[in-house]
DNA sequence: ATTATCTATAGATCTATAGATAATGC
DNA sequence: ATTATCTATAGATCTATAGATAATGC
């Protein structure tokens, strides 16, 4: 009890980043105050000389979780040095991702505690949002819409994928979505060939 | 106090009912059994005469809410006589929809929470996944998976439609999507003409 | 007589604060 | 001396229960 000015910074940091992962596993109501210090080795009753209120460590944890989940996915689309846009679908859609939402994509796990919440919340958001569209390449107007309904029908598989009772009815909605937006625009540079093979449906 | 039993099993119905719209408003941990109660015009004394505990209620009012949702844009589908799909579409990607989620979809404000909630609720929850995607045309194996691209788009662009501080913003998820998956399945039978102006993207 | 609802309250939980303790850092 | 953390507790809120009250329905 009584440490350095460090060692205190690490103690806002370390709360911040238990309270990240948490809202994302269960919610911006769930986790208390008294239960996230005992996590992070500290008692409650210090916890107001890091934060004003739960409600302002709420707020910043969903703002370190959306940086989070976001930053990850960049750091799995540029794994796939030849097929980014691919390799962040692929990493967004799968059962991995899906199985691990305190580590994941908080676009998905926040996105209706958000709808509830405040502004300042809402502007991180939709900071996040634009970021996954510059991922996916928003250069032109064309590729901004491709971007836009890829990003959409990503978020809500995702999301569906976690609350269905099936698991094989989970796996086709990922698998399904994965499938359909990796074809739906082959980058023009690589892999345009696919493109004949996919053409949507046989006039009948 | 001391009313009929078709009394009672009209307060229940009015409790579950208010329950339903709350937790879409508020999310599914917010709302108290005493605060749905007075709603109702009970006192919170009466409530376990009608459910055996908080959970109970939230459950059975989840499975409301996720009916009541589809039910709604399952109505709007069939008010487009000329093409139900195109109207399911528009009217679950309008604004009105994204500012009224409390009479709404509850696979999008109820996804996350329901994600992490028990398999009964996930039984409703994936049968009504079944039932959007029978409305959006699921016969062949090919029109099931465009549904089901479909549908994860319709869910993720309004999550995150509400989610996002800017209204430009917002109203860009909605008009994107909605124009882009209108035009990515043209039925074929009324309006196939249409697809030859919309081919996704010139070879460069 | 039965029961739907009400009043009152127990018990648990949670946020926030006050004051004590034991380090840091000038 | 300052301050990061701890112990202890006040005050609010919430679920659930017990017992009273006033209708229903045989």
């Amino acid at each position: 009890m009584g440490h350095s000015q460090a060692a205190k910074a690490e103690s806002r940091e370390r709360v911040l980043r238990i309270t990240a992962r948490r809202i994302r596993e269960e919610g911006m109501a769930n986790p208390g105050v008294a239960d996230l210090m005992k996590e992070a080795g500290l008692t409650h009753g210090g916890f107001y000389k890091h934060f004003t209120s739960r409600d302002d460590l709420i707020d910043e944890a969903a703002a370190v979780a959306l940086l989070d989940g976001e930053a990850k996915m960049a750091a799995a689309a540029e794994r796939g040095a030849d097929d980014p846009r691919a390799a962040l679908i692929d990493a967004y859609l799968s059962p991995r991702h899906r199985d691990t939402p305190g580590t994941g994509c908080a676009l998905v796990t926040l996105g209706a505690a958000v709808g509830r919440g405040g502004d300042d919340v809402k502007e991180v958001y939709e900071k996040q949002v634009r970021s996954y569209l510059s991922l996916l390449g928003d250069a032109t107007e064309e590729d901004r819409a491709e971007a836009v309904v890829t990003l959409s029908a990503m978020v809500g598989a995702l999301l569906m994928s976690r609350a269905v009772a099936d698991p094989a009815a989970s796996e086709e909605l990922l698998r399904t979505v994965a499938e359909r937006l990796k074809r739906s625009t082959a980058k023009p540079n690589e892999g345009a060939r696919k493109r004949g093979a996919t053409s949507r449906r046989q006039p009948s």
